[in-house]
DNA sequence: GACGTAACGGTTGAG
DNA sequence: GACTCAACCGTTACG
């Protein structure tokens, strides 16, 4: 699919509007939202996504009304609909270099006995030990906690801070997994080929 | 107008 | 402690 240079998107900075907070870190994206770039949304929004598509809500209403780009409600609702969790993947580190034999031949044998669908999520189910909305809600109140530990060490980094009020989002609870969710996108797994093709050029190849 | 996707720059943390 | 690399993030814009 083309794509602008990015000149077009952010002609000066690189990026849009950049929020005046105390912190220097927000920026506005074109529906008003503010945003950290490279990190990712907070969680009680991220859940409110969610929750209002469960409640039937479309996509580009939830977009407007939480100033999220489309493409991230769209994002995280496959994600969702993936892997039933709204956290977002693990940023940063390296893989360990190789699997433990052992690990190995059990996801093997995994991956035989079960054929379809994402390996991961059949992993959890296996090997995680509880259900996915058990596991959600505790991992919530875990999520909140951590968050506002991390929030109190380094508030320069997080959109809570810029956000500043919480209490604008109330919302909070558990939400489960609509039947008619199915199905599954691949869109991020293009940053993993675009990294591969970036190193191989790199490479000189 | 709504949606999925591609391409991008940025952040993070293990090694 | 500084650096590299590969993972992730949310964005915009195209189709």
């Amino acid at each position: 699919m083309m794509r602008p240079t990015l000149a077009q998107n952010y002609p000066r900075t690189g990026f849009p509007l950049e929020v005046s907070t105390p912190l220097g870190q927000g920026r506005v994206n074109q529906l008003g939202g503010v945003f950290i770039n490279g990190r990712p949304l907070p969680n009680h929004i991220r859940h409110k996504i969610v929750e209002m598509a469960h409640h039937g809500v479309r996509p580009c209403v939830i977009s407007r009304q939480l100033r999220v780009s489309h493409g991230c409600v769209s994002k995280i609702l496959c994600r969702y609909q993936e892997t039933g969790s709204i956290r977002p993947g693990a940023i940063g580190g390296s893989k360990p270099k190789g699997a433990p034999a052992e690990v190995e031949k059990r996801m093997e044998e995994f991956k035989r006995d079960n054929p379809v669908g994402s390996i991961s999520r059949l992993m959890r189910c296996k090997f995680g030990g509880k259900m996915e909305e058990e596991e959600e809600e505790e991992d919530d109140e875990d999520m909140e906690k951590k968050e506002s530990e991390e929030n109190e060490r380094r508030t320069k980094h997080s959109i809570e801070g810029i956000l500043g009020d919480r209490s604008k989002y109330p919302w909070h609870g558990s939400v489960s997994l609509p039947s008619s969710f199915n199905g599954a996108s691949s869109s991020w797994r293009i940053d993993a080929l675009r990294l591969r093709l970036m190193a191989s050029k790199r490479r000189g190849h």
